[in-house]
DNA sequence: AAAAAAT
């Protein structure tokens, strides 16, 4: 199975070479004959699966077939980051076309945004609030809609977006063809598909399970040593690139700080940043500037940075959804990671249903020659330490016992390797 | 409760 038995353009099968794209993934098999063909879609998928070139190559592929005027193709999406992502992969694999894309989201100044789209921007790639924004000012015209994309449905409904995703649709012209993504199917979803999809070619691809290329382990810690049980982790594991995740923008911040000022490459990622500290963030990251992200939920999903060896939960998620979507970032395109999970007593409750939906029990593991006793710094809330120094006392023995892994994890951990990036 | 997103 090749690409060119997609028959594009040739200037796109260029971009698609220069990209040193070779074999369709399963959803660029399953969607692009059914995007091309005309059809409305639900696509039932996990981002980093090639969904983005799954809809991008057919929708340039469109518009190179029956060249018009104005802004042709809309993408919406939930974050700026992934607005910028899936610009940029446009950008990229149209390079050999005459294609314009515009990205449009807020946190930027607007001018530049609204000249692409007056020089005719065939593309948009959209977060709704400054498209709305666009709209109401005249400068963006959905009028001429072909194609539109609802990116990470799921997303924008847990973001409250549904009313301005619906403010859109109805500016767009009723005969187009509409493909709508999203990762899981809640009841909210489904009555968008009703009424924005007609006749819709369900898609779906692979399922919520992480890839099995991820191998996953728990360390059972309680919350105040969680940055000092992360640098010791850091410093004595083998890593690509790893993306930390935590539970308030306030804690990303701090953990992030903490780190830097230990001598970690590190990077913080979080919505109250100014764009150009994200884009930054991001890039740094990307680049391998810095090796280490500290980041919200913000980078959960959608977010494609490839080398990325270790996710690591500095705190649990609120959701299994949330769980699976995080360590999605890793373990990509086949490649082997590890998603590790720190768990304080107080967050263990979770735990349970992630093995459920693995199928798999996690295991446990502690850190040699860390030490879990160290008590709590006065005012944190837990100065009920004393002096003993077993290190699993508190923690229940259900919680620590070490249960082995149905397959033979894939760690490149060994307690005395020396990390790369040692002090 | 927190996160993201228009200003």
């Amino acid at each position: 199975m090749s690409f060119t038995k997609f028959n594009f353009h040739p200037r796109i099968q260029g971009g698609i070479q220069a990209m040193g794209y070779t074999t369709p993934t399963p959803i660029q098999q399953k969607s692009i004959p059914v995007i091309l063909q005309g059809r409305d879609v639900m696509g039932l998928a996990q981002t980093g699966t090639g969904k983005t070139a799954a809809f991008v190559l057919p929708i340039m592929q469109h518009l190179i077939d029956s060249p018009r005027r104005g802004t042709r193709a809309l993408i919406v999406a939930p974050t700026r980051e992934l607005a910028e992502q899936i610009h940029e992969s446009i950008e990229e694999l149209g390079r050999k076309t005459t294609l314009r894309s515009v990205a449009v989201y807020g946190g930027v100044n607007k001018n530049p945004q609204i000249s692409k789209l007056r020089e005719g921007a065939e593309i948009v790639v959209a977060c709704p609030g400054r498209l709305l924004d666009l709209m109401d000012q005249g400068a963006a015209d959905l009028s001429g809609i072909e194609i539109l994309v609802l990116d990470e449905a799921d997303r924008m409904f847990d973001m409250g977006f549904l009313p301005d995703i619906r403010k859109i649709t109805k500016r767009t012209p009723e005969k187009r063809q509409t493909l709508l993504f999203s990762a899981t199917m809640p009841s909210d979803i489904r009555l968008l598909a009703r009424e924005v999809l007609r006749d819709p070619v369900i898609l779906r691809v692979g399922d919520d399970a992480p890839a099995s290329t991820v191998s996953h382990a728990l360390y059972p810690v309680e919350q105040h040593l969680k940055t000092a049980l992360l640098m010791k982790l850091l410093r004595e594991t083998q890593t690509e690139s790893v993306l930390i995740f935590t539970r308030t923008k306030h804690r990303t911040t701090r953990v992030a700080m903490q780190m830097k000022t230990a001598g970690f490459p590190v990077a913080s990622l979080q919505g109250d940043l100014s764009q150009s500290r994200r884009q930054d963030a991001l890039s740094g990251f990307r680049n391998g500037r810095y090796q280490i992200l500290v980041a919200t939920d913000i980078a959960a999903r959608g977010i494609d940075v490839t080398r990325i060896s270790h996710v690591i939960n500095y705190d649990m998620p609120d959701t299994v959804d949330a769980y699976t979507h995080r360590i999605g970032r890793t373990g990509r395109a086949e490649q082997e990671g590890d998603a590790f999970s720190f768990v304080t007593p107080e967050e263990r409750d979770l735990v349970g249903n992630i093995e459920h939906v693995l199928g798999e029990r996690i295991e446990r593991r502690t850190l040699e020659g860390f030490d879990y006793a160290l008590p709590a710094p006065a005012g944190s809330g837990g100065g009920r330490r004393s002096s003993v120094s077993h290190t699993r006392r508190e923690l229940p023995a259900e919680f620590l016992s070490a249960v082995p892994a149905k397959k033979p994890s894939s760690h490149h951990f060994s307690p005395r390797a020396s990390g790369r990036r040692g002090r």
